[in-house]
RNA sequence: GCCGGGGUGGCGAAAUUGGUACACGCACUAGCUUCAGGAGCUAGCGGGGGCAACCCCAUGGAGGUUCGAAUCCUCUCCCCGGCACCA
């Protein structure tokens, strides 16, 4: 007799007020076990909660709420990364201040969150916009300011013509914006930096001692891109300027047939008298910059250049001349923007040697010559190039016979040439010509220069009489009231930095902050920070591979080094939740019409539903296809959860001895898979086991029920934390469901009795019999072989027997 | 092109890590129950053959190792993600 309905939405309620009230997951920073468990913050969007965001934060929460119950301290908060260009384009469209909005969205994020009934410690809640956490935003730049690490200097940079700002290279896809998609170009402008590249080397390296996804391991190696290589200093004839160029081939260099510099290389400007076809060249130059965008666009990649008439270098190997050219498949910012040609061993030179038919002079054989090449001779010689990294020498003077790897140091020592490492990482640019970000804490001062804003000074806050509408200069400028300051300095009139700061280092540091965050006195206490961190467990969306992920790593090590913090890496443990695609197996997005709200699943199914679906779908980290029709499974199962316990308060006992061994065993075996699944993150399995369990208790009678009940709703507790929170009430136990120590299980309870052996011939499975636990061979033997179906195919002489305990015996047979 | 991750029923997926392939769930089929149901219960559900017991085939494809392969090796095809003139 069921005596209620399951009614999510009431009980739901119910227990999401409670947990307010008593502040249920407020943390305990006295215990001694500590664990972080950190979720990627939110930017509060106008469209709310993502189905993609319940899946990471479901994971966490399950999670956590299985460690308390083990009786660990978690730290589990949520915050807001709230600056950011939506909020102000909607202000460029509608003139609603940014701030309006995103707190509004923030509010609605909030709700949702808690619809959902995630176990966040609400009283360390942070919001990047707000000038108590912004203030020590600006602190951490001038921290990097004073340490020489944030710079300002001239460069070519990526300027959105859209979104009016520059972009940080991380944030340019294939040329195009990240944001809007619109095509980047180059200007040259005097912007913000950090000097991440300082940290190239210790960002490579300490990827080895992280336990993250091997993919996003991957991308930052190929990222921050480290090649060693060589440079070397060639002359140029008759002139007094040498060009430096950067090689990972020096093996290759006496087959080196001609220089390539940059269009932009610096040289070029200082020969110009010397090189006889200017006109063309200066042509070339100007042309390039416009070429690289449009023909990214069109993905032409016919190489183009100019030769430098009149200009010939020296190859220092073997004294030979070649000729110089500039070409745009050289860029100037990396390397030494200059290079020497090897079209016999490198794709890229080949190409334009074929071009320009210009000489191809082969002097490495490959190591591993293969079939068809070694059939025909060295056909390669005449029309294809060799681009194995190792071989052996020849045509090489001294170095013949060498290998690549022995000749690359030995021509290094020869002709002097400096061992260098070059990474294609550039130093991150942070300026952003927007309003709705953290102002840069810097004033200019026309007889004092560059002054940094005195701590005491800060927060500088976001003025309110601003014009949003983007002219490429940012609105702050047009701020009277922020643009003009007098000098800290000698007090004469003076005018701030009007850029804000990269919203990704407002993102750079807010796990520190969850450990103090309502510090005042200071961006967080180092012996708060050093009780907590490193995080334990970071889950996540893959997209911020490159970004947030490298520039947190970057600020973790720059504190370290600053003395605020001991550990050099913030994130232990790194898992990302892979993308939930819409029921048409095509990504999410309003356009195609495919994006499923959450606010609608938790109204028409409970949020226990919705979390317990999110987490069926499938392996935390694979992509998979929304399905609303297999929602309905999960809820029958929580439906059936709930008759089984509110049966059970008026069910007539029985007893059953064999039925209660049995329940016994399913007992501890859930128990323990559910256990080790959650640890190891596979909740798709703990959710089938807890689904075969509650089957076995539905078809068992006996004492041992009550028990099997209680025992399931504890396993489900982390999962679906309102239904078992409501039963355990209704069942009229002691306490709540979430004080309650979680499970141990006996290993004897698992082991039975009897084994079913599996009895092959050939390895084909023929039949199975029961055996009692741990018989030997000959007596499974006696018994298989007594079975009509394995008899049937035993005709044939008997060759070998293959007898794995407990499990299987195999007859081969001839 | 290079790097990373994958291809298992109609669908989402399991598989003790080399030992009964398809657990759990969705969808579907049949029956029961209900005034009714987008509810519940029972049974079936990879393909082929057979009344049946049972037999054969099957984890993208082709080989190989092994008593035994979804799992290990070689080659190959396809899908997804990332990077893309970085010398």
């Amino acid at each position: 007799m069921t005596d209620s309905k399951y009614e999510p939405a009431k009980i739901e309620a119910k227990w999401q007020a409670l947990w307010d009230k008593e502040r249920t997951f407020k943390v305990e920073e006295t215990k001694k076990d500590k664990i972080y468990v950190l979720d990627m913050f939110p930017y509060p969007s106008a469209q709310g909660l993502h189905v993609g965001h319940v899946e990471g934060y479901t994971a966490t929460d399950i999670y956590c709420r299985y460690l308390r119950m083990k009786g660990i301290a978690v730290l589990h908060p949520m915050g807001w990364d709230a600056f950011g260009l939506p909020a102000e384009n909607y202000a460029i469209k509608t003139g609603t201040h940014p701030q309006k909005l995103t707190w509004q969205n923030i509010d609605n994020y909030r709700r949702q969150l808690k619809s959902l009934g995630f176990s966040y410690d609400w009283s360390r809640e942070i919001n990047t916009a707000d000038p108590a956490y912004y203030k020590w935003t600006q602190w951490l730049f001038l921290q990097l300011y004073e340490k020489g690490l944030a710079y300002q200097k001239t460069a070519p940079v990526n300027w959105c013509s859209s979104c009016q700002t520059v972009l940080a290279n991380e944030q340019v896809i294939n040329g195009e914006c990240e944001r809007c998609h619109n095509q980047v170009e180059q200007r040259q402008m005097k912007q913000w930096f950090f000097k991440i590249t300082e940290y190239a080397d210790e960002l490579l390296k300490d990827l080895d001692k992280l336990d993250w996804p091997a993919n996003i391991v991957e991308m930052q190696k190929n990222w921050i891109g480290k090649s060693t290589g060589a440079e070397v200093e060639f002359k140029i004839k008759k002139q007094k300027l040498k060009i430096k160029i950067f090689t990972t081939r020096l093996d290759t260099i006496f087959g080196a047939t001609y220089l390539v510099l940059a269009p932009e290389h610096k040289l070029i400007q200082q020969l110009r008298n010397k090189i006889n076809n200017w006109p063309e060249v200066e042509k070339y130059i100007k042309e390039s910059q416009k070429r690289t965008e449009l023909e990214r666009k069109a993905e032409i990649k016919e190489k183009t250049g100019v030769r430098l008439k009149g200009l010939v270098a020296i190859n220092p190997a073997n004294q030979e001349e070649m000729p110089i050219f500039i070409a745009d498949y050289v860029l100037t910012s990396y390397g030494t923007g200059a290079i020497m040609a090897v079209p016999a061993h490198d794709e890229r030179d080949f190409e334009f040697a074929k071009k320009f038919g210009l000489p191809i002079k082969y002097v490495v054989t490959p190591a591993k010559v293969s079939v068809s090449q070694s059939k025909t001779g060295v056909h390669w010689l005449s029309n294809q190039g060799v681009f194995e990294e190792d071989g052996v020498l020849y045509g090489c003077e001294e170095f013949n016979g060498l290998s690549s790897s022995d000749a690359r140091h030995k021509i290094a020592k020869k002709l002097g040439a400096k061992l260098t490492t070059k990474y294609r990482l550039r130093d991150w640019l942070i300026s952003r010509q927007r309003y709705w970000g953290a102002p840069i804490p810097i004033i200019y001062c026309e007889t004092c220069g560059i002054i940094p804003v005195p701590v005491k000074d800060l927060p500088v806050l976001l003025p309110e009489d601003v014009d949003f509408k983007p002219t490429g200069e940012s609105p702050l400028v047009k701020s009277q009231s922020f643009h003009q300051v007098k000098c800290p300095k000698c007090g004469l009139p003076a005018h701030r930095e009007n850029d804000t700061m990269d919203t990704f280092v407002d993102s750079s540091w807010y796990f520190l902050r969850y450990c103090d965050p309502q510090n005042n006195q200071e961006a967080f206490n180092p012996k708060k920070v050093a009780s907590w961190c490193p995080v334990n467990f970071y889950v996540g969306g893959a997209e911020h591979a490159v970004m947030h992920l490298l520039y947190a790593r970057f600020f973790t090590k720059v504190l370290a080094d600053l003395g605020y913090i001991k550990f050099r890496e913030p994130f232990l443990k790194l898992r990302n939740q892979g993308l939930i695609l819409g029921e048409d197996g095509q990504k999410m997005s309003k356009s195609r019409g495919n994006v499923i709200n959450p606010d609608e699943i938790v109204e028409q199914y409970g949020a226990d539903t919705l979390r317990l679906y999110e987490m069926f779908m499938g392996p935390l980290e694979d992509s998979k296809p929304w399905n609303t029709s297999s929602i309905i499974g999960v809820r029958r199962f929580l439906e059936k959860v709930w008759r089984l316990a509110t049966d059970l308060i008026t069910e007539q006992q029985t007893n059953n001895k064999a039925e209660e061994a049995n329940l016994a065993y399913w007992s501890a075996y859930t128990t323990k898979k559910v256990t080790t699944d959650i640890e190891s993150f596979n909740f798709n399995t703990a959710i089938s086991i807890l689904m075969e369990f509650s089957n076995v208790i539905l078809t068992t009678a006996g004492a041992e029920k009550v028990k099997a009940i209680k025992n399931l709703l504890i396993l489900l507790y982390p999962f679906a934390p309102h239904l078992t929170s409501e039963l355990w009430e209704k069942l009229g136990e002691r306490g709540y469901i979430w004080q309650q120590v979680w499970p141990a299980w006996q290993e004897e309870s698992l082991i039975k009795e009897n084994v079913k052996i599996i009895v092959q011939v050939n390895g084909k499975v023929r039949d199975t019999i029961d055996c009692s636990l741990g018989m030997d061979q000959a007596a499974v033997e006696r018994i298989a072989k007594q079975s009509i179906k394995v008899a049937k195919f035993l005709t044939g002489k008997i060759l070998k027997v293959i007898y794995v305990k407990d499990r299987l015996i195999n007859f081969v047979v001839e």
